[in-house]
DNA sequence: TGAACATATGAACAGACAATCATATGAAAG
DNA sequence: CTTTCATATGATTGTCTGTTCATATGTTCA
């Protein structure tokens, strides 16, 4: 099977939905447990508009799924995978935090 | 320590690195060992300019490092933390690829 | 049915970004 | 020192994307 270049495009792809701030934070405060929009919209200081266009785009890459409960609509983490993968986002920016590298990014 | 979502913003730009198909494919080609950029730009039939400038954001990110050999210069993946995040992701998605879940994104 | 609340969706604008072209830096050979 | 090869860098441009505003859909209650 030649498709290696076709799973990379799609493994960019997933990794794009984890690079953006918004989304993380939404993803992050989904591991405490099912959040509806609202309370996502409070948690996160941002409008609803914004966090319902997200959420769209984190249940279309399956990284999050949504259920109804009356008028609100509750999300939560679809998959064991997508925790893992944070998970191991942040043991790596805290490894690096911690063990001060020679790294030349920006550090204020 | 209230820096969460500080944390938070360097997973997101973390992440963001490995959201684009060309560098995940330079990530995945020097999983094979060392390369200097001409045989990248080869391999990925891409510009050498475009290989360069995608090299200078993942040095910056601290996902790969260079060594000069005379006049190439050799890339190679920085940390093992790179390799795990890259098969976390692959994992992610050959799953997904495998058992075909009730997914809503484009499926040609 | 109609008001009130919660969420989703569409259009539009601003900012970010990757590839390209041209060119500069660096290293080795003649 | 000059030429040649390998890589890096700067500027430009077309494209993608996240937020906002306005509005639509959906749900509950009176």
């Amino acid at each position: 099977m030649e498709h290696e270049i076709e799973v990379l495009y799609d493994v960019s792809e997933l990794f794009k939905v984890f690079g953006d701030s918004t989304r993380i934070r939404i993803l992050s405060a989904l591991r405490g447990g099912p959040l509806c929009v609202f309370h996502l919209a409070e948690r996160l200081a941002m409008g609803q508009s914004a966090i319902s266009h997200q959420l769209r785009l984190l249940r279309g890459a399956g990284l999050v799924k949504a259920k109804r409960n009356g008028k609100t609509v509750s999300y939560s983490l679809d998959d064991d995978h997508v925790a893992q993968i944070l998970d191991l986002g942040l043991a790596h920016v805290c490894h690096r935090n911690t063990h001060g590298s020679g790294g030349s990014d920006d550090e204020a």
